[in-house]
DNA sequence: TAGTGGTCTAGACCACTTT
DNA sequence: AAGTGGTCTAGACCACTAG
C-alpha cells in the first residue's frame, strides 16, 4: 500500500477511535512527519484528502480539526463508498428483480460513450437496508470490460466482484441528481405511494484510464436516506 | 493573485475557449511548466483543483483530458459557486419575502455552533432566473460575524458583499441533500402544486478559520434544476 | 523504448494565529 | 516571538501507456 493511504486509513480509525476528541484537533504536521517518518508533502496530501471527504479541516496557523461526524444512512456523494459503507452494521439484501444482456440503442450508446449495439449487462436490484427497502437500481455495465456477471454476483457486492476478481481500477464517477415523482411500479417496491418524491442519481463510473464501463438510475428511498456533499 | 490560482482561472478559459477541443488533451505537464514557469507541483496542484471540480481528468503514462462539460443550470456541489456561475447568461432576481434579526434558541444555537440568544439576521428569498421561480431560500447569519445586511444587499448579490465588503474569507461548507414533499405556501411561491418533490439543502458555510458563519434551507424547483457532483 | 503522470523527499520562505 | 499551516521549488525514482 502507498505511503499516502496507509496515512489515510489509519488517522481515520484515530478519528474513530475518538483519540483526537479532547479538543478535536490533530497532531501538527511536524508530529505526524515524526510519527509515520515520511515528508511533509505525504502528510500533507493525506491531510487533503481526509479534507476533500469532509472528514477533516485545517486553519493555517492554528492547526488540523476533525469535523463533525456525519448521520448513519448518509450517502457521501464525493467518494464511491457502495451501500455498505454508508449503511455500517447494517443488514444488506439486494434483491435480483432482472438481468439480461442487451445491444446499446442510439441513446444508450450515446451515454455510454461506446458504439451503436455494444453488448450491456442490463440489472435491476432493489436494495433492502434492515429490511426496509433502500434504493432501487438499474444499471448497464459494458460487456467488453465486465464479460461475465451472474446472479450470484449480482445479490452480493459487484463492488467487490469487479475490483478484486477482475482488477478493475476506478477512477472517477459522475453523479447527476434531480428529483422525480415516483412511478406507481417503483413505488410499489420500495413500500411508497405513487407521485411520492425520490432522488434519482444518474451514476457514471469511469475507470481510471477515463473509461466508462457503468452507467446507472439509482432512485431512493426519500423516507430513509440523505445525502452529503463537501463544497470547497 | 497565487501562482495556482492563476494557472487554474487560465486553464479554465482556455477549456472555455475549446482550445483543447481536438482531442480533448490537455499540454503535458512539462509543457505546462514552461508555459506558465512554474515547479511541476504547481502544475499539479492547478490540475488536482481542476480534477476536483469535475473539468478534466488524469491518466497514467497517457495524459491529462478536458470531461464532458455539464448542462446549463446544473448545480455544482464541489464548489460554492453561486447561482450567478450555475447559471452563465441568465437573468436573476432575488425576491426578498422577509428580513429580520432573532436571537437564537436551543435548536438553531446549536445548529449553528454559537451561544443561546446569539443575535442573527434570518432572510427569506425567492431567486428567480429568467422569470422562473428557481429556488426558495431560508437563511440564518450570524450577526457577529455579519453585523449589517439590509435589503439592499439581500436583493443583490450577498456573496459578493460578504466577500468585498467584509472581507469575510470562506473555507468549506457542509451540504445534505433530501428529497421532500413541497408544502402549500412552498408550492405556490414556485409555481408547483402541493406535495409535489423537491430537493431540499441544507447548506453550512464555514470561514477559512472553521467558524460557521451562515446555515440555509434551500428547496429547489425540482423541473428546473439538477445537481452535479464528482466523486474520485 | 520513450513519453507521461504518480509518489516521495528535502528545504526555503510566506501568511496567519496564538501567547 | 513562537508555532502552525500554505505556497513554491528542484530533483529522484516509480508505474503505466503507447508506439
Amino acid at each position: 500500500m502507498l505511503k499516502y493511504e496507509m496515512i489515510v486509513n489509519d488517522l481515520q480509525k484515530r478519528i474513530m477511535n475518538e483519540e483526537f476528541e479532547e479538543n478535536h484537533k490533530l497532531p501538527t504536521e511536524e508530529k505526524l512527519i515524526e510519527e509515520y517518518k515520511v515528508s511533509r508533502n505525504t502528510i500533507r496530501n493525506a491531510i487533503k484528502i481526509l479534507t476533500n471527504l469532509g472528514i477533516v479541516y485545517s486553519v493555517q496557523g492554528n492547526g488540523m480539526f476533525v469535523r463533525a461526524p456525519k448521520k448513519k444512512g448518509t450517502v457521501y456523494l464525493n467518494s464511491t463508498r457502495g451501500v455498505t459503507t454508508d449503511n455500517p452494521g447494517n443488514k444488506i439484501i439486494n434483491k435480483l428483480l432482472d438481468i439480461q444482456v442487451i445491444e446499446t440503442d442510439e441513446k444508450l450508446s450515446q451515454q455510454m460513450n461506446c458504439k451503436l449495439g455494444t453488448p450491456v449487462y442490463y440489472l435491476k436490484r432493489l436494495r433492502i437496508v434492515d429490511g426496509v427497502p433502500y434504493a432501487l437500481e438499474r444499471t448497464y455495465y459494458n460487456k467488453d470490460i465486465v464479460p461475465y456477471l451472474g446472479k450470484e454476483i449480482a445479490e452480493g457486492s459487484i463492488f467487490r466482484y469487479l475490483k478484486d476478481d477482475l482488477k478493475l481500477s476506478f477512477g472517477f464517477a459522475d453523479k447527476y441528481l434531480t428529483a422525480i415523482k415516483l412511478s406507481k411500479e417503483d413505488a410499489q417496491l420500495l413500500n411508497l405511494n405513487e407521485n411520492d418524491p425520490a432522488i434519482m442519481i444518474n451514476d457514471n463510473i469511469h475507470l481510471s484510464n477515463g473509461l466508462l464501463f457503468n452507467t446507472s438510475n439509482i432512485i431512493y428511498n426519500y423516507q430513509t436516506t440523505n445525502f452529503y456533499s463537501v463544497a470547497q
